[in-house]
RNA sequence: GGUCGCAUAGCUCAGUUGGUUAGAGCGCGCGCCUCACAUGCGCGAGGUCGUAGGUUCAACUCCUACUGCGACCACCA
């Protein structure tokens, strides 16, 4: 276990260092510490002592190949293609006649004990009661009534094979039918099955020893030459396999120990009813409950080579009786051994005084241990500091694939022993799947090694990725092109601070110590734009809508910052104006430093390797060792700056405008044109004001602002709300596709101005709707005609042009 | 068999209380080596939001049915 651990445990503990996960390694743990185990010990007697532990033998889910019993849990069920065979047993006080019965698993045949009809069932009154004789083993059999079977399954007539069926175990019970167990360990015909119910069966010399399928086709075959099979029909089945292997689980009559889950489950479910413990997204609520609901008691014991061993002992005096050995130093407990339960090994039994005692050889499910891992990682059961100041803990992240053998056991467990809950949130994340949407596994060969992805791309593009494609409730399909375009991301920040850190004058001024009095127009914008973005990203992440985080700073860093501010900026820094000059440096440090801060937990290693060279250049290296203890940024209220941004919103209106112009008049950028502007006097005022971001962004040489008069022939037109643009462009304009472009502009503007006309018509829908929605349908309806009278003016115009040169 | 989820641009996906010109990334087309970045810059094309009904003044958004995927749970032989 050590070795497996050593070399497995650190491959684990490579890769969440490669990803860049920053933990206290001080408190890495194994379940198999001394520490856990003390803990498994003690919430075992305490379970025991409070009486939710028994052991008993019961018809339990079996592994042939571990060998081992599993927990319902570790049962995988499987849809199979299989068969129904239709087998008739004959009566016994009249051989011409008989029941047919319909079973998936023929050689079970051999350990049936009776056979059952419902008693409404009219074909079967005359067999109730009756006695059957199974074939091949010529054994007599009840034919016996209960309204579990159900009359349009099969036949109608269902074997009852208490040894291997676990319904049939529970009728077994209530007619207190025998049991035999006709498989060994191994799922191999057992002999002695037959021996001990007085058999002396001549037949089983062909059976003997034979694996289970085996056996069936050895069943099949004779049944055929006997007579007895009436039928064979497809039928697909679901098949249970060990979860470890996959080998066919056999239900296996052996004596072990289980938890009683009910009294347990019974407070988990109330605290995620009562919001004590949430579940994100909600949806896995219900699959909790359902999963709680119908919770059987958990078999915890298991008959594998490494675990917590069951703290158990059996007085060898006393339970002499009860000790099988099955092997070399092997031995097993029947069901009647006494155990006692102690924390550690006994020294005197109490019922004779003996000393001499041996251990339960059984070990635990690995997930009773790691059920206990909220409070055994941190000392309990002693009252530690660790378990005072960390218990609970705020969030778990995790898969659904574990919600139920961890997570629900962790809660259980946490409830049962804390008294409190292990975690307030339980944040079940997406699942990564491969391209084509499957599952990765190792049988599939489809599973993408992490360390891979990261080394092509980068880890910070890979955990970014990530963040971004991880919407709520959503599976992830991995697209390296998503990882690729996420990493030009990781390189767009780079150049920005490159650009920021070229322009810093450095030592003298601190980012955080900016004097936010008269700062321009950019950089009160882009402060305000900072602000709004930190206010979402943090509301994001409160609701681990990761996807939405990635999305705004993503949005904000490339979009906002790089694509304007920086251009915008570049103005001030080259404007001679000291004052203005210092100012931009600051706001350009401020907002790199807190993109910067924002991104560190998904881009850990470019965003911290950047915060390094910014605090040298601004002269603070000393004071801040990591960008890993600063605190996440706050929106800073006071540059919340709504008129700005509007302001700005409003320049980046017309410099699109007059992009758009430019390039589709295929103006190219090296070329300065002239522009001029109609307006009002407040707009144009505003525009004028700002006029060297416009002459710079959209690469305007000569500005003109009219309030009215005749407006410029000859010239590409646009209308921004109600400024109109015009790039006079003389000869050099084409007729045609201006017109095409303008009438193509119109016919949009119409159709939109036809929807809210239509809106507006509707007497019903001003009656109606909320008075805030019918004012802007009013205002937008007044906008088009507004834009649709200028457009035509300019249409009206290129025509007048085009009919003077004709 | 039961439960839940998903169907939106060529691809992968966002769209939080019903009213937006339905968005992004990649891909695609056109034009650019504009002094942080060609892993880049600017502009653009592309969607009757799976089908059929219903509720509503108004539906991508709510309800029902259907179709097609997917997942989970399940002891009907």
């Amino acid at each position: 276990v050590w070795q497996w651990k050593k070399e497995t445990g650190s491959t684990i503990l490579n890769q969440l260092k490669a990803l860049g996960i920053s933990c206290d390694w001080s408190h890495e743990r194994f379940t198999m510490d001394e520490g856990l185990s003390r803990a498994v010990r003690e919430a075992f007697v305490r379970l025991w002592a409070d009486g939710l532990l028994y052991r008993a033998e019961r018809l339990i889910n079996w592994c042939p190949r571990c060998k081992t019993a599993l927990a319902d849990i570790e049962v995988v069920h499987e849809e199979t293609d299989g068969h129904l065979w239709h087998i008739r047993y004959p009566f016994v006080d009249d051989a011409s006649s008989g029941l047919t019965v319909a079973t998936t698993r023929p050689e079970t045949m051999l350990g049936d004990t009776a056979v059952a009809v419902n008693p409404e069932d009219p074909r079967y009154r005359h067999a109730i009661d009756r006695k059957v004789r199974l074939p091949i083993v010529g054994r007599e059999i009840a034919v016996i009534a209960d309204s579990y079977v159900d009359p349009t399954f099969g036949t109608g007539a269902l074997k009852i094979t208490p040894g291997h069926d676990f319904n049939d175990f529970e009728i077994g019970q209530k007619y207190h039918l025998p049991i035999i167990c006709i498989f060994d360990d191994d799922a191999k015909i057992r002999a002695a099955a037959f021996a001990e119910n007085g058999y002396e069966p001549t037949w089983l010399e062909r059976y003997k020893g034979k694996d289970r399928f085996e056996a069936r086709k050895l069943v099949v075959e004779q049944l055929k030459e006997e007579g007895h099979l009436e039928k064979i029909e497809p039928y697909r089945l679901a098949l249970g396999r060990c979860y470890r292997c996959q080998t066919p689980v056999e239900p296996y009559l052996t004596p072990q120990w289980f938890v009683k889950i009910k009294p347990l489950a019974e407070p988990a479910m109330e605290v995620v009813r009562d919001g004590r413990l949430k579940i994100v997204p909600e949806g896995w609520a219900n699959s909790y409950f359902a999963w709680m609901e119908n919770i059987k008691d958990w078999t915890i014991s298991r008959q594998i080579w490494w675990g917590h061993q069951i703290p158990a002992w059996y007085c060898v005096a006393c339970e002499q009786g009860h000790i099988i050995k099955t092997g070399q130093g092997d031995f097993m407990l029947t069901k009647e051994a006494k155990p006692i339960v102690a924390r550690e090994q006994p020294t005197k039994c109490p019922q004779c005084g003996g000393d001499k005692f041996i251990r339960d050889p059984d070990v635990l499910d690995t997930w009773f241990s790691s059920g206990l891992w909220p409070f055994s990682t941190l000392g309990w059961p002693d009252e530690t500091e660790d378990l005072q100041r960390f218990y609970p803990t705020s969030a778990l992240v995790t898969g659904f694939d574990i919600l139920f053998f961890w997570v629900a056991r962790m809660i259980m467990m946490g409830l049962k022993f804390m008294d409190n809950v292990p975690f307030r949130d339980v944040y079940i994340h997406a699942l990564v799947r491969d391209q084509e949407g499957q599952k990765m596994s190792k049988s599939k060969g489809n599973v993408i090694d992490p360390l891979e992805v990261m080394d092509k791309f980068g880890t910070d593009a890979f955990r970014f990725t990530l963040a971004a494609l991880a919407a709520m409730g959503r599976d992830v399909k991995l697209a390296e092109d998503r990882i690729a375009g996420y990493q030009n991301f990781v390189n767009k920040l780079w150049n920005a601070a490159r650009f920021v850190l070229m322009n810093l004058s450095g030592g003298r001024q601190s980012a955080d110590e900016s004097s936010n009095g008269d700062l321009n127009l950019a950089d009160q914008w882009i402060l305000s734009r900072l602000a709004a973005t930190i206010s979402k990203v943090r509301e994001a992440v409160d609701a681990y809508r990761f996807n939405e985080f990635a999305h705004h700073l993503y949005q904000f860093t490339w979009h906002e910052f790089c694509d304007w501010y920086i251009e915008m900026s570049k103005l001030a820094l080259n404007s001679g104006d000291a004052n203005e000059r210092s100012k931009t440096e600051c706001v350009l440090a401020t907002v790199l430093e807190n993109i910067l801060l924002l991104l560190h937990p998904v881009m850990p290693f470019v965003t911290e390797e950047i915060w390094h060279a910014l605090k040298e250049k601004l002269g603070q290296k000393e004071r801040q060792p990591t960008i890993m203890l600063q605190s996440y940024p706050r929106a800073v209220e006071t540059d919340i700056h709504p008129e700005a941004e509007q302001r700005v919103g409003y320049l980046m209106e017309i410099t699109r405008a007059v992009r758009n112009l430019r390039a589709e008049m295929n103006c190219p950028p090296s070329k300065e044109v002239k522009v001029v502007l109609f307006g009002s006097a407040d707009n144009l005022s505003l525009l004028q004001a700002q006029e060297r971001y416009l002459k710079a962004l959209a690469r305007v040489g000569a500005l003109e602002y009219r309030s009215d008069g005749e407006r410029p022939k000859g010239a590409a037109t646009a209308v921004v709300g109600e400024t109109e643009v015009y790039v006079p462009l003389g000869d050099l304009i084409n007729l045609d596709e201006e017109k095409s472009r303008l009438s193509r502009e119109l016919a949009r503007v119409e159709d939109e101005l036809a929807r809210v006309r239509k809106k507006l018509g509707n007497s019903d829908f001003i009656a109606k709707a909320k008075e805030e929605v019918v004012r802007r349908e009013k205002q937008k309806a007044a906008e088009f005609e507004d834009k649709i009278r200028t457009l035509n003016q300019s249409l009206g115009r290129i025509e007048e042009i085009a009919g003077d040169k004709a």
